[in-house]
DNA sequence: CCCACATGAGACATTCTTGTCTCATGCCGG
DNA sequence: CCGGCATGAGACAAGAATGTCTCATGTGGG
């Protein structure tokens, strides 16, 4: 097992450094390729070993992104039950990437291409398919449609990501929020 | 009047020029200056004779906004009336800025200096405001701090306005996509 | 008619980032 | 103990963006 053995050698986690750079490019989105290094604990010179340039960066990111989400997506059932309780466990399971997905959204250098990552066509049709069973059942209303719901749900994972990030709100209180917030909003609701 | 005079010379209209680059870089934040001034159709020597560099230009447009922000909030008497109603008020006031805003929210660059614009503590307060007499006059719940409703109100208006630039969503519903979900919610009502 | 002034075009140096390269170091396995 | 390999440090050139400059142009007002 010669190409076990030498693992052992690799003080480079791949997804590490990604998650670092998230996390890094979350607060700066401009943060060059030797500040992710650094945030990294590694060199320039080791980060391009390990990602061409920083395209080649953001598309692993990217990549990653649309991995978290899909995994969230099939972990929360989405189909099944009423579709308000899989919203909340949708937005419960994204939680954790809520910070990269943050900057994914607003890197819109990703969409203005003509080739983007048909990851998220599948996604989005996920997310709107949730939506879409949740009015048919009669749970959600008919007047938001659901590709708006879809995008605002991306909103507020942004929104509540940096909100936390900047101590605005309390992480504890990340899912409640966006999901209160997402299905029932500011109103009181007049029945117990 | 020689002052006056020679205004008719002023082809540039820096609030013109102003509205440009907003348009232009809330869809692609990184625009160059030269980028910047073809959009507002005059060269880049004019642009850096009207912007001392790409820091005044984002500062001006922060100015910009903040004022559009304070002229908005003022025109919708937040402090009149249900708060429900004046966010309803709120939201169509602001409707116009809303492209602008999305820039200037991921303008993080904006906000990791200690000197920032004190104008966004000005407008925080009033939104928080707003939305803490909503809670004691028992219109607006309480679980839902006014901080994450003016952070999550903040990401909307972004989302609504990227929603629109991308023709996921009609331009005339935003007013009414943004409000109802942001008061309402997704979920149904079950008293009419 | 003529002058003042704003503009457009372009040259130029500077700075920053990127991508690639070489070389020395250190560590693990054999 | 020794060789291979990943890494760190740094040099280097190429490219892009910025900021500043000069000069020519055209237009409007006096």
């Amino acid at each position: 097992m010669s190409h076990v053995g030498y693992r052992c050698l690799m003080a480079v986690d791949r997804e590490q450094v990604l998650r670092s750079a998230a996390i890094l490019l979350t607060r700066k989105s401009t943060a060059t390729m030797d500040e992710v290094a650094r945030a990294a604990g590694l060199s320039r010179a080791t980060l391009h070993r390990h990602f061409a340039g920083r395209d080649a960066l953001v598309r692993a990111l990217e990549s990653l992104g649309i991995a978290e989400c899909e995994a969230a997506l099939a972990a929360a059932r989405t189909d099944e039950g009423p579709a308000a309780e899989a919203v909340r466990r949708l937005v419960r399971a994204m939680e954790p990437s809520a910070g990269l997905l943050a900057f994914l959204y607003t890197e819109n250098q990703l969409f203005e291409g003509e080739e983007q990552n048909e990851g998220w066509a599948r996604i989005d049709a996920g997310l709107t398919e949730l939506f879409r069973r949740g009015q048919e059942s009669g749970e959600f209303r008919i007047d938001l449609t659901p590709a708006w719901l879809t995008e605002a749900l991306y909103g507020l994972l942004a929104s509540g990501a940096w909100a936390v990030a900047e101590g605005r709100v309390a992480r504890n209180d990340f899912t409640h929020m966006i999901v209160e917030l997402l299905l029932g909003g500011a109103l009181r609701r007049e029945e117990p």
